[in-house]
DNA sequence: GCCAACGTTGGC
DNA sequence: GCCAACGTTGGC
């Protein structure tokens, strides 16, 4: 999942009440797809974009799976949108809870140098998604490099 | 700040 | 249903 850190960060996340957030403003269908395909207890790499280094900061936990997203309904919401209704809600989130932070954050450069993760969909070209699905591969390759940092080439 | 990539919108 | 215009995302 990715978050652009200036408007919610990983520190955020923990600072929440139970160290937990909804996912809200969500507004695109296939983000909204792959939330809706969350179960609980599965892991989530958190990821911080649009920022000077773009990095996955570290991991969180999805606490309760997918719910109408209320703030489509709040008409001085920024992801205030009329198309969705309480009775036909279009937009949903899931809950996080804050798991880990990685003692070193590992960089988008370091994930593209590496070979387990190119088919990763946060990897693809103009890839925009906030929401992508990971493999466990893909995870553990993640999570494992954070150690072998300074390992030489 | 630039710009490529992508999703959405809306006229036709 | 096509597709040009537009807005947004996000790395660089």
């Amino acid at each position: 999942m990715k978050s652009e850190p200036a408007l919610f960060s990983l520190d955020d996340l923990r600072a929440m009440p139970k160290r937990t957030a909804p996912w809200d403003g969500v507004r695109n269908y296939q983000a909204r797809n792959y939330m809706r395909e969350m179960r609980t207890g599965d892991l989530v790499l958190f990821y911080h974009s649009n920022c000077k280094q773009p990095v996955a900061v570290g991991i969180a936990k999805v606490v309760r799976e997918a719910y109408p997203d209320y703030t489509a309904w709040n008409r001085t919401s920024d992801h205030f949108d009329p198309a969705s209704h309480p009775e036909a809600p279009l937009w949903f989130m899931v809950d996080v809870r804050w798991k880990q932070a990685f003692a070193e954050p590992v960089p988008l450069s370091a994930m593209k140098s590496m070979p387990q993760l190119k088919e990763m969909p946060l990897l693809r070209r103009g890839n925009r998604l906030s929401v992508m699905p990971v493999t466990r591969e893909q995870f553990d390759a993640v999570t494992a490099r954070r150690k072998n940092r300074c390992l030489p080439k």
